[in-house]
DNA sequence: AATAAAATTGTAATCATTACAAAACACCAT
DNA sequence: ATGGTGTTTTGTAATGATTACAATTTTATT
């Protein structure tokens, strides 16, 4: 995806396109692994040598906002992000501490959803043991 | 139900059921509000003077490894605690920040559950507009 | 009662997140 | 270009939930 793309997305959601805004965002487009705010932090502080950690939550905030992330409260100590705002569920392993995606059947969210409640966000978590933990036990 | 009831049931989990524990479950049972650690313990407070807010989290974790309590992460800020270990979902309304518990279709925990994960916990969480702060929009 | 083990307590530390104000930047009209 | 205005960024300091810890109290056991 062209950096004149994502502009055009931000620009759509009334988000201005600065460069901090396209660099975080972009990371989280190309990064899938629901990173913290700080792992983004850390890995742009090398491209960007004047990032700023409220400048990443800042981003967070706006692009959570515009509907253009989600974010992730399985775990409870700190936020997970991830660009992806197409429906699917996130499993925790308890052991490795990883967060993978996995799909939810068709029309989940219709079903699920509680009847007179105005359900703007939906999300569905899972723990336990992922794969590879099950058979490293 | 009584205390000596509960106090099997801490028992038969491996927990003993001092004071503070029985005092604890009491109140999360009888408190179906999803409280946090301290409105716990504000309410506890009073009756148990000495009641301290690290014996409330240890409790609740001492619960939650026990599989009688549920931690609700659906609001970033801070954990809530709920007793009902059997199947719902959790709403969130951003207006008025009240959680609300809602009925998940049968069967929606075996449909969902990805395979190949040993899923242990389950959560379904939606966020939006209560009834009541639909209405006062 | 004496001893050992477990639980409770208060305080201090941790650490993710937010508040804030100063500096840097972008945009626009002149 | 220039100056002015509003927005964005940045670093530091504050916040606040949760945890670590060590001393004290309680509980269980011999």
């Amino acid at each position: 995806m062209t950096t004149q793309v994502l502009a055009d997305t931000l620009r759509s959601r009334g988000i201005s396109p600065t460069q901090q805004r396209l660099a975080v965002y972009s990371y989280l487009l190309a990064h899938r692994t629901h990173p913290t705010a700080d792992t983004v932090y850390q890995a742009l502080c090398r491209d960007y040598p004047t990032m700023s950690r409220t400048t990443v939550y800042n981003t967070m905030r706006a692009l959570f906002r515009a509907g253009l992330l989600r974010i992730v409260t399985i775990d409870a100590e700190e936020q997970h992000f991830d660009a992806d705002t197409a429906d699917h569920g996130h499993f925790r392993c308890t052991q490795c501490g990883e967060l993978f995606d996995f799909d939810l059947p068709a029309d989940t969210m219709r079903q699920c959803a509680p009847s007179g409640f105005q359900t703007d966000l939906f999300d569905v978590y899972a723990t336990g043991l992922c794969p590879h933990c099950q058979a490293t036990h």
